[in-house]
DNA sequence: ACCCAGGCATTGG
DNA sequence: CCAATGCATGGG
């Protein structure tokens, strides 16, 4: 078993925590939490690499405004162009490259942003893996409260994710196109998915499957064609679409029209708890272009946070 | 007991 | 165009 270092040196500022505890990982514990960064202080995630499986390890060195992550990497006879991606994988989950300085000098002119920035200064925005992990984690997440996605997720990673132990502890990475196609809709509704999400997931991994190169392809379109692309898979709407552009694509200016929590925030922090249209919200969503991918993020987290409440 | 929670496609008025 | 429906579970 090797066990590799590397660095990663993240754009500051860049505050470890607050990302990190947005982006999920997949650990032999029904009843864990998404993350626990508090209890480990670190972020952990079995990838693929190739056909071989290795555990990342990121842990926070240095400071918010220098701010570097020391990544362990552990796994089987790894060699030096799979130690380099594992470290790609992990920068590109904890969006390690992002450059926060023009979102931040644009806040400045909203002072409800101007305030959050401040609460959530270096927080970055996680990444997905892929297109088609983004997909399948929101298809998941559709309109079930947050502790039965949870459930639901973990049985489908347990199910179909590949997994190994370290240092006692059983991991799973996040399973492949192949395994989610390769199951039956009866297979999938035992993990209390209903047959029609059951239906989107596999149409989702078909689609990764037979598409030449993948679904990361759409990297190469604009956010409309991407969008267009997206919604043309069955179960995948405009929220899922706007999501899918934000958290696997990186675009920083995508916007989900049409989210719940997000149209109570926005009425809550913006109109005096006024309520908002979909169509009044996507008007005045404008004020936050180009960065309203930033703006809704850190709304979000105001959300989770009770600000305002 | 009841209602809701960060949708979506489908179906029926 | 609008409304109901299936998918599951815990908390208010």
């Amino acid at each position: 078993m090797d066990k590799c270092t590397a660095i990663i040196h993240p754009a500051p500022p860049f505050n470890f925590a607050l990302t990190a505890e947005n982006q999920p990982y997949f650990r032999k514990d029904a009843s864990a939490p998404d993350t626990d960064i508090e209890n480990t202080g670190a972020y952990q995630r079995l990838l693929h690499l190739g056909d071989k499986l290795a555990l990342a390890t990121a842990r926070p060195e240095g400071s918010i405004a220098s701010p570097k992550l020391a990544v362990t990497i552990e796994g089987e006879s790894l060699s030096p162009p799979e130690v380099d991606a594992a470290r790609e994988q992990v920068a590109r989950l904890l969006g390690a490259d992002q450059d926060l300085t023009a979102f931040y000098g644009a806040a400045t002119a909203d002072p409800v942003l101007a305030d959050l920035v401040q609460t959530f200064y270096g927080m970055h925005l996680p990444r997905a893996i892929s297109v088609f992990e983004a997909l399948t984690q929101a298809i998941l997440g559709q309109q079930l409260a947050a502790t039965v996605a949870r459930i639901i997720r973990a049985l489908l990673i347990e199910t179909y994710g590949g997994s190994k132990t370290f240092n006692g502890q059983l991991h799973y990475a996040f399973p492949r196109p192949e395994a989610i196609a390769g199951a039956s809709v009866d297979d999938l509704r035992a993990l209390k998915l209903s047959r029609r999400k059951a239906e989107y997931l596999q149409g989702i991994a078909r689609a990764e499957l037979d598409t030449p190169g993948g679904l990361d392809g759409l990297e190469r379109l604009t956010d409309a064609e991407a969008v267009r692309e997206l919604t043309a898979l069955r179960g995948v709407g405009k929220w899922t679409a706007q999501w899918v552009l934000v958290r696997a694509l990186g675009r920083p200016d995508a916007f989900p029209v049409g989210d719940l929590a997000l149209r109570r925030i926005v009425s809550r922090l913006y109109f005096g708890g006024q309520p908002l249209t979909d169509e009044q919200l996507e008007e005045f969503s404008h004020r936050w272009s180009p960065h309203r991918s930033w703006a809704t993020h850190y709304l979000f987290a105001a959300l989770r946070a009770g600000v305002g409440e």
